[in-house]
DNA sequence: GCAACCTAGATTGTCGACAATGTAAAAAAT
DNA sequence: ATTTTTTACATTGTCGACAATCTAGGTTGC
């Protein structure tokens, strides 16, 4: 359940929703050019809400903007994802620690129901990597949820952690990472369904450390061809 | 040295900064409804402008916005400012560790006369309230640079942590807690320089809870009265 | 007197045009 | 031929006007 984004708005707002999904999915390369006469047109409506969407986009750091020369699609580069994932890492460990205790059995409950479900479907497609991916996403979401702190969850689900959205879309075509990445989900659960906070956040630690670390080799490959 | 913020660029930018100050230093109050028209007259521009600095203020979490009803300063009530300061223990726990081991030793003794001139500012004026803010705010900030985490950096220095300067003009007014409060500093300081970055972040996550707790009885007072 | 409805004013949302700036290609000079 | 200068074009920045929406006050009916 990611935070859910109405259809409807101003014009600012759609084009600032359309632009942040066309982002996070890689449809508009890193460090490409935003013109904005242009993408008014493909939208359909003038240049005055489009400016509005990029300068809310700036705000979000998925953009940046240099004056009177445009607006730039923001660069992951590996210095940046690796400072994103060391974020990662205490924010979540410290969500994980907290809502072992907030958290009630419902929503273990409902946890666990989502992890039945993505298991489920990596076995029927194998790791169909948009609807993985998403879920993957839910999980965490629903853990920042847990912890009642509505800071973490505005940082974790709708505004800074859409630059991992956007690295996820890159990264996640090996899907060899999905089946061990649920065990530990799993765990995770079962820590909080304990209540042992300190357990919870060490094995969100570790996971995350995890996926960084099997990110950055992805990288390595790639650098080497 | 806060991040620098030149005074020029687009009026929108002009915009944003100027509406930035005037909402953390409580200038303008906090709910206050945002006139559109109003304000481009007082700063002597058009409403395109006006609404693009609006925009992205609302992306940096400082107004919200409702469609067709306009912009508000946020408000930051005890829940919200509880949830802050719990992630600044996190995020600012992690910077002090990670600086222990990334800050020359030139770093460390800049860190060293930052402190001096705040303590020899205490003692002459007994605590200028804005000036010990914005030094408070400055130590901070230098071991976030510490940690060499850009986007450790970008949070605390720039972005969603002006919410933090909000809340500290509202409850700084009184000065009981600098003392102190230069006592942790120079402690924490002593650990970066022992290179013990576990000691360091947990003076530091002590020292951001105590800031917590001095600020939640104040606001109990407050209430009371 | 109270409530629902309607009207007038104010405010936000949007667009198109024009000015300012930056960029790249063409022309001129060495 | 290469470099510099100039000129033309594309893009961004800004403004004013108009349409859509919301708000408040008054009016009408019960």
């Amino acid at each position: 359940m990611l935070p859910y984004t109405p259809e409807q708005g101003t014009l600012a707002d759609i084009a600032s929703r359309r632009l942040a999904q066309s982002i996070v999915t890689g449809e508009l390369a890193q460090g490409q050019k935003l013109n904005e006469a242009e993408l008014a047109e493909r939208f359909g409506m003038g240049r005055g809400p489009l400016r509005e969407a990029l300068r809310h986009l700036e705000g979000m750091r998925l953009v940046t903007r240099v004056p009177n020369a445009g607006a730039r699609v923001v660069v992951l580069d590996r210095k940046t994802l690796s400072d994103l994932y060391a974020v990662r890492e205490a924010l979540e460990g410290m969500a994980c620690r907290i809502a072992a205790t907030q958290m009630t059995d419902a929503d273990i409950d409902q946890l666990r129901k989502l992890l039945d479900r993505h298991e489920a479907q990596i076995k029927k497609e194998g790791g169909k990597v948009y609807a993985q991916n998403e879920g993957d996403l839910d999980f965490h979401y629903q853990i920042a949820r847990g912890s009642r702190n509505q800071m973490l969850m505005d940082m974790l689900g709708s505004e800074q952690y859409q630059l991992l959205r956007m690295c996820r879309y890159r990264t996640s075509r090996n899907a060899e990472r999905t089946l061990p990445a649920l065990q530990q989900h799993r765990q995770i659960v079962e820590a909080l369904a304990q209540r042992d906070g300190e357990l919870a956040e060490m094995l969100m630690r570790r996971h995350i450390n995890g996926a960084w670390r099997s990110i950055s080799e992805m990288m390595d490959k790639e650098e080497a061809a």
